[in-house]
DNA sequence: TTGTAGGCGTTATCAT
DNA sequence: ATGATAACGCCTACAA
């Protein structure tokens, strides 16, 4: 592998200048046709490729936006925390830089190390899309100080910046309404994710006001947490039968903790949804497959990184424009395991 | 949200030269605790992160690795390939990048887009990753002279290049042979992946050796393609019944086509696997909650990505080493769609 | 149509 | 311990 060759090589090469050279590449004009030939023949003959980060400089543009996210320890674990949430999302961001032509800069932050990533990330790309817990909210007000940045999923109204979200509250809302109003339920209980996750706290905040809509008693804390991971669900179903009769319902914060509860389930010869029904939230593929097929809220997330590329490109062109925040809807996806046959309704509401 | 502020800026509020700004950023050593101090306090009161390109510029390294994929249109249709595969592969590089302070750019190329795409990239990272099918080989070729790369599920042979894959072609043969020894099945089809696909070639292979191996006939193509989809598995299911007999078992090139097979002898009233076997390839999380549980190979995507990262940063500091090829072992899952109980046997082998 | 030259923000080499 | 200053590779006026 020869050394990268630089664009003074292909002038050379070609017998113009520099100048010329550039402006064959950017499809300028001002140039012969002939000119045009001979420097992209020497480009090809050379290989040449432009050099990034010296174009960059140049036009102080990198045609990069940053995802940052959070992963667990890299020490390779069984808990993986929902990985097909944050694939999605890097898809949407993903397909909506590379239709306008940028690259994704992806970088996953874990614990302590993340902050020096982070600023790292934030040097070399255009925009950053922040997705929840990835970065202390410090950091990114810092940072939000010399790029522009787009959180997602955070608690909006902390952190003064464009912002997308799904309506958790509201979906969360439909499915726990759902079970109470169409099968009466009662007792009914709430696995949560990790205490601090803004998702799973709005979550939560549905699932009160459910209750609280109907009537019922409404607890302050979730009755387990599960940390969104599918042995976490499981732990914490355990944990639940341990130490009372099984409720009629259990909401899951997410759909692999309510998968790792139907194992549970079934493990202690409990029937779903005849015995006790389940819920998730997501629909993260396994939701389908899993039986009973799981009914769940659906979360729109890939269209979650699509939209947060749209604010993060708006602002780069207009670093001065008003603040916007958008909420995406969710909807409610009726499968057999909440203990109706497979209909479909749809909640949730639109954005500002 | 202010312009980015510049070292000189960070320089001038300190009181010192730019070379000392620089200094005390990178650690180094050269300047007393005080003036440390007043370059820090200076750098946090104006926000200042870095430039990356211009860091870049003067060491002549970004930090930055990248993956080059293949994605569907963007057209949000119905088909997706396998995002699950690609995501893991991506989940390994950025740990291993992360590990050594690295961030990851990622690019999907979409037919005649991605080469312009995949050149841009090019001249923005250290070294690229380049996964089957993203890239024509010309392509990957002219690049190679300007940069390092790491070939993923190529057919290392034609490339020259440094190499990962997995060992498709004995996975598929230890199936198959499962298929044929243990359950003593002799009509056996394969659905295949989209036509040029390496892995999917590889693994019909694996199927032909293992029915020439036990002295059956032994096909020239597979019996069907599904593209690699669940909504193409069930096609290709479909056009199977409507044209012959059911078959004993059906070996799918991968896990969602199988599951897409599924659906469809569900729906014709054929048990599984009381009345055709099934199985897949991969292991995607589906894969075990799905009913049956799926039989299938287990190629270790995760490592796939580590691997390719791994090799790609050796040849950064070695660019005239010798040419490396590793090829990671797969693993056979037995569990009910074959028509076993759940047993766990292993194969493959490890690599140079 | 083409060339010259300054600038983009850092790092690194010499001096001091 | 600190400061000038020349790269690094490209773009873009400004000239010609």
């Amino acid at each position: 592998m020869a050394a990268r060759s630089t664009i003074y090589e292909v002038a050379r090469r070609s017998g113009v200048s520099t100048a010329t050279v550039s402006r064959v590449m950017s499809d300028g004009a001002g140039f012969s046709a002939a000119t045009r030939e001979r420097v992209l023949a020497a480009a090809a003959e050379l290989g040449w490729v432009p050099s990034g980060p010296a174009r960059g400089l140049a036009v102080r543009r990198n045609g990069i936006v940053g995802v940052l996210f959070h992963d667990l320890d890299t020490s390779g674990e069984a808990e993986e925390e929902s990985p097909l949430y944050v694939d999605e999302v890097i898809r949407g961001v993903e397909r909506t830089a590379s239709s306008v032509g940028d690259a994704v800069l992806i970088a996953a932050t874990r614990g302590a190390s993340g902050r020096e990533l982070a600023y790292s990330v934030a040097g070399k790309v255009d925009g950053l899309v922040v997705l929840a817990r990835s970065l202390a909210d410090r950091d990114v007000q810092a940072l939000a100080r010399s790029l522009p940045i787009v959180v997602l999923a955070h608690r909006a109204s902390r952190t003064g910046l464009d912002s997308v979200g799904a309506d958790n509250r509201g979906g969360a809302r439909s499915v726990v309404a759902h079970l109470l109003q169409v099968h009466g339920f009662t007792d009914v209980v709430f696995i949560g994710g990790p205490a601090r996750s803004p998702d799973s706290m709005e979550r939560f905040a549905g699932f009160r006001d459910a209750l609280r809509e109907a009537g019922l008693p409404v607890p302050r804390t979730p009755h387990a947490e599960g940390g969104f991971t599918e042995a976490g669900g499981a732990r914490a179903m355990r944990g639940l039968l341990a130490h009372r009769p099984p409720p009629q319902a259990v909401v899951c914060g997410n759909d692999e903790m309510a998968i790792g509860a139907l194992g549970v389930l079934g493990e202690a010869r409990l029937r779903v949804p005849g015995d006790v029904a389940v819920t998730g939230f997501d629909d993260i593929a396994s939701a389908r497959h899993v039986r009973p097929a799981l009914t769940t809220v659906r979360q729109p997330m890939r269209e979650l990184g699509e939209q947060a590329v749209r604010l993060l490109l708006d602002r780069v062109k207009d670093p001065d424009g008003q603040r916007r925040s958008v909420v995406l809807p969710t909807h409610l996806l009726i499968r057999r395991s909440c203990g109706c046959q497979g209909r479909t309704a749809r909640s949730g509401r639109d954005a500002s």
